[in-house]
DNA sequence: CTGTTAGCGCGTTCAC
DNA sequence: GTGAACGCGCTAACAG
């Protein structure tokens, strides 16, 4: 049910004016005196004018769009990221396109390729769980599309890049344990392709050393992130002797997954194992009993210093590219 | 830092042949013969052509996408919503736009004249808190984009809707309280310019007479869906005697953050007030305490029902527009 | 201050 | 089966 779109070559027809004078009042050309452009402006309305994008961008070649994947939007995590990626771009009138990838690697590309037909002037991104090949990233380069990556940053791929300490992160977690005299720490970790992952297996391994404690084999497991995977490691994890007295949980979201399921195992969690975990999403206010502590990553200034990146990159020399920007912030432990 | 971009008119060049040659066999125009479609395809990939969704637009007058504006990303009823939309649009090759209003009007409406702007095929919608204007909507239907409303409806707005019946859920509630011997009930409802809060008044009164009830005016409040006025409405319910046995809340966050008041206030929820509300939200699960009951909505249907909808809008014929759909959806209720 | 001209990249006639 | 020519709606370059 197509209806008639007025364009700015009715208006001008209206008006007696060339397509020109509209274009240019409806930007606020200062060339154009005040009276045609409150004309131009007034017709506009009247005839329920809404510029058409696509023309637009085919003569500038920019859409002030910008794309923006994540794995879900209903992470706590990424919904606070997001706003404030929003804010910042918003404020300098881009529109953000966002797609969730569900940790699927293939809709992760699928969204990119739409941004590319879109021809976004940028992206920010956070890996999905499993993806392993950068092939549409790279595609984005040779559109020469900026790409700001956030937390969930892939190895090796020249681009920008924002995100937290979690090696320091994971240090601080396992203080906090010592210094309780809790000495046999498990960590139930993310999916092994993950940068953010391998970070929490690096500093579990340092803190152990520095803290002298011991690494039993099965307290190191990797979950996809889904429920289920979460807990039939659970299972495995307490198949052993010894049980751990605490778990470092990769986010908030494992670490529920897996108190739920020592509830269920008659494990009474925060009392036999401790949990601490990442994220620190503000739902688990609103739990009687919440993991014991958990690494604030900053979700909202993550988001911020992407979204601000990304306009640098987006104002530097149209001429060549901007240098890689490495930002990394420091994560702070809260107690609950 | 604009780099090259293929365009059809290149691979033509490449190969010697005409553009509308390429533009065909790219479609899988029947008319091109095998071979030249395959170097086509092939060059394509070489010179990592991505077709310029714009001026395919301008000459079609269709983009494939659909603009989806809802509240909240973060709610999981939204995010659940959301999830439905994309698996059945995604299946009809359709890209989704999505746009959180954060229950602002003024971020509603520029959201949906970004949509405008890009000249979307249709949208999904659910209200913000403070919308009572539907000038932005009406604006759609100018330019003959059909809306589907889910949930968050506008009254007396020609447009498709999906909702649930939320009337008939507050009985099933009030119901279930009565069952109980609970006689004093509150409701703590929602923006009284929706809909969906209008309809819990509804059937409060009306379960309230059914059940014999007193209805004592200090029991009705209305929030606006922050913490901070939840806080404040609780403060005033429970300033009043009698307090009451029981609360009904808009929906589940409401009743966290009513509940959350009752902890810091020395009343223990579900034992000195019971809670029960709407939505019936995943991440309750995790809680040891969540409302001791809640009407489940179906987000999920609703969202599938919304998006099926508008596809049927979009597939009618483009001569006039196809009868507007009203779907209502039983709610049950969930003891927890 | 304003008009004229040209073309962005593509899909679609209409020819052959 | 394929090519030439046109135009979608808009903006930029060049005139005046």
């Amino acid at each position: 049910m197509q209806k008639h779109q007025a364009t700015i070559k009715e208006i001008a027809a209206k008006l007696g004016v060339s397509a020109s004078t509209v274009s240019r009042a409806l930007q606020n050309d200062p060339r154009i005196g005040l009276r045609t452009r409150n004309r131009v402006i007034e017709t506009a309305r009247a005839l329920h004018y809404v510029p058409n994008g696509a023309a637009a961008q085919l003569r500038r070649h920019r859409t002030r769009m910008i794309g923006v994947v994540l794995p879900s939007l209903r992470e706590e995590f990424f919904s606070m990221a997001i706003t404030s990626i929003e804010d910042v771009l918003d404020a300098q009138e881009y529109t953000v396109l966002m797609g969730q990838s569900r940790d699927k690697a293939d809709r992760e590309r699928h969204i990119v390729l739409s941004f590319i037909r879109s021809r976004v002037d940028g992206v920010i991104a956070s890996l999905a769980a499993d993806t392993t090949d950068y092939a549409h990233f790279a595609e984005l380069r040779e559109f020469g599309i900026p790409v700001v990556f956030f937390d969930r940053v892939p190895p090796d791929f020249p681009a920008h890049r924002v995100r937290c300490n979690i090696t320091d992160g994971v240090l601080k977690a396992m203080r906090y344990l010592a210094d309780r005299g809790i000495r046999q720490i498990a960590l139930l970790n993310g999916p092994d392709n993950l940068d953010i992952a391998k970070e929490r297996l690096t500093g579990f391994l340092q803190a152990s050393a520095e803290l002298n404690l011991e690494v039993f084999p099965h307290f190191i497991k990797s979950v996809d992130l889904t429920e289920a995977d979460t807990q039939a490691k659970m299972q495995e994890l307490c198949a052993n002797s010894p049980l751990p007295q605490a778990i470092v949980a990769f986010n908030d979201y494992v670490a529920l997954d897996a108190m739920q399921w020592c509830k269920r195992n008659g494990i009474v969690p925060n009392q036999d194992i401790v949990f601490v975990s990442f994220a620190n999403l503000p739902i688990t206010t609103y739990m009687d009993n919440p993991p014991a502590a958990s690494i604030e990553q900053f979700a909202g200034r993550m988001g911020h210093s992407a979204a601000s990146i990304l306009l640098q990159a987006l104002n530097f020399s149209n001429a060549e590219e901007m240098p890689f920007q490495e930002m990394m912030f420091d994560t702070e432990l809260r107690v609950h």
